[in-house]
DNA sequence: CTATTATTGCAACAAAGTCGCATTAAATGA
DNA sequence: TCATTTAATGCGACTTTGTTGCAATAATAG
């Protein structure tokens, strides 16, 4: 099953390139209001699919997505610290990195980890 | 609002008590049949309102809870992974510590961390 | 035992996300 | 360039998780 490119699906890529926080639906659809609401759900679903987004979920329930740096092919390699801001509900992708060990036996396929709070700018 | 003990509320407890992962609202609902689906939820959430109950939102974006071990009032201090297995849907804590590095001028309440894959077990 | 009010049950609602299906439009290659 | 194939879209209906208003019930304090 071959992607296309498609104009809407280029759009998104463009908004979360300009972006440098995590983005919700929401948020993207604000951006894109001819975009179909679906539409719009299937490009970021496709895109998580593909190693090009990673995906948290805040403290509201929402899905978060941010562009990849280093994974390829659905095998997403994220071990950073995610966090959102109580206030202003941005949520942000941390540089550091995150250092745990894994259970014996366990294969590990995806991790994400949020920490919520008050950000700098909002204290 | 001093709380109340009541027989649903101490029935809740007991699951948690006897089971050793985390659950979501779904699984007590189905060992507790007799038990309205909202009070279900108002229960969970008084529960972790009140440092009781820590909760992890799992891959599939449901809310699982869990004991809490050294949580006062309200007040969660849980810095340990949880892991989530695609297979049995099975969401444990791990009781591994993180350590992380929090941001300048960042207030953290809250940090939650999931991984996912495939448990020993089912493995 | 009585008064107060937290908790429950019920039903209605809200929000996030999914899915089936007909239509549109990328990609391929003749 | 044009025809063919099928991925992507738009639309609507739907599911699932969780919340909320309100009247009835029941736990607690005096
Ligand atoms: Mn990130
Ligand atoms: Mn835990
Ligand atoms: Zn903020
Ligand atoms: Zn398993």
């Amino acid at each position: 099953m071959k992607r296309r490119n498609t104009k809407s699906k280029e759009q998104v890529l463009q908004i979360f390139r300009q972006e440098n926080t995590a983005l919700s639906h929401e948020m993207i659809q604000s951006k894109l209001e001819s975009v179909e609401r679906a539409t719009i759900y299937r490009i970021l679903n496709r895109f998580h699919e593909d190693g090009v987004l990673h995906k948290v979920t805040g403290e509201d329930n929402k899905q978060y997505f941010a562009l990849c740096k280093n994974c390829e092919n659905g095998q997403h390699k994220h071990h950073h610290l995610h966090f959102q801001c109580l206030t202003c509900k941005t949520v942000e992708c941390l540089e550091n990195e995150i250092t745990f060990s894994i259970p014996q036996g366990y294969q590990v396929q995806d991790f994400q980890a949020l920490m919520t709070g008050v950000c700098s700018r909002c204290a």
